[in-house]
DNA sequence: AAGAAAATATGACTTTTATCATATTAAAGG
DNA sequence: CCTTTAATATGATAAAAGTCATATTTTCTT
């Protein structure tokens, strides 16, 4: 069992509010757990025994929709805390959690971080922070839906990629997504993603380098997401 | 100025949780409005210096799209209190609040509101989990813009309508909107909201009295809405 | 390394939805 | 009450996106 007081991801977090004492208690109880890249972590409806604190790696966020398709709601990375929501509602998960890469997480019980918002005014309102800007984006994120073309909507997902988890050398896009996946975040047809994808590359805003993506100019990818 | 302590609405919002010092303290510096149907509320972008909380009427939240059309995020009735999103996160509003009907509101400032939760924990519970609610409905609703049809939306969106405001003794719907509202709740061309609407009709699953709609066959519709 | 399975890619076609034009009806203002 | 304006309705057409079929490439398994 490793030291909370030392983990650098905690800046990162809500937990960061945490007094020594807190964190003590936080390092007996935590669970820290390895999750291979496809392992599911937890699973719409669910019941939610406590948060999993990302220490590393990509999670998405997904929700089964009627038509039979997982829909991805969210991205989830370092420092972001996974089950918050449910916990607070005192509901079953809404949403599945998904490994995108291997991840690490830390597993913290239900009755520890209600504690923690008893006791700690500041945790309670970094918690309601983060809870409010996911509310804001995912308004956002609505109105994007119901308003923008796929096309658009496509544009405006690859800067978004690029921007939350950067790129590699070869500007290919670090955060490596199957054409399946990026059709669940932008709500299409794998067939329409794909073909979308060629049409950038031939207008020579991105390159397609296996299964890779590189963006090429983001000033008319930022213009065709409007 | 009204005491606050014999205001029923009180007890559908967050409110609830306030002490009587509290609610004392808050009928001294609250300002109660009267807001005609169609006045802006607030606007996106502004600075928001409290909350607004609902006494009587209905408020559509929307945010402007790129595309130059509004879009309905959030309709708010009696008992929510709009603008707290902004307030905890320290942010200029995101949506725009229009009365939808004659309303009264009761505007409570800016440091009131901060200094409940720092009095009173109940309170900041009470807040957290109506922002969660928020997201979830957010999340469910960013999925069903994304993964379904227009006539789909339609008629889950008649449902909605009927399950939170109601209907009249004509079994029409109490909450009374126009075809382009409608079409900016779901996200689509007003035409072809008109033209769904008028299938429905033929269908017998609604019936259209002026610009009125009664709901006929909800067993139909929510069929219809998967 | 070879074969099987999965992911990516593209074509042909259909369905859905948007756009533009134009009636028709309802609401508002003098 | 009549005129003007706005909202609702419907047709014709175009554009966007989905579906199904089928290559082609990549990845995985043995």
């Amino acid at each position: 069992m490793s030291r909370c007081e030392q983990c650098i991801v905690r800046e990162f977090s809500s937990l960061k509010a945490l007094d020594k004492d807190q964190l003590v208690k936080m390092a007996n109880c935590k669970t820290k757990k390895n999750i291979k890249k496809g392992e599911l972590i937890f699973e719409e409806g669910e019941a939610v025994n406590g948060v999993f604190c990302v220490r590393n790696g990509v999670a998405k966020m997904t929700k089964l929709s009627t038509n039979g398709k997982d829909h991805i709601v969210k991205l989830a990375k370092k420092g972001e805390l996974l089950g918050q929501r449910s916990l607070i509602s005192d509901e079953p998960a809404n949403l599945s959690a998904v490994a995108l890469e291997d991840m690490q997480v830390c597993f913290i019980p239900k009755n520890e971080i209600l504690g923690f918002f008893n006791e700690n005014n500041k945790f309670s309102m970094n918690v309601m922070k983060t809870i409010c800007g996911d509310l804001k984006d995912a308004d956002d994120l609505m109105v994007n839906m119901a308003q923008k073309t796929v096309k658009e909507r496509l544009a405006y997902t690859l800067l978004y990629l690029e921007e939350t988890f950067g790129s590699n050398d070869d500007t290919t896009l670090k955060l490596q997504l199957s054409r399946e996946e990026i059709s669940s975040i932008i709500g299409t047809a794998t067939e329409s993603c794909i073909r979308l994808l060629s049409e950038f590359k031939k207008l020579k805003l991105i390159d397609l380098v296996g299964k890779k993506i590189a963006i090429l100019d983001k000033i008319a990818l930022k213009k065709m997401a409007e």
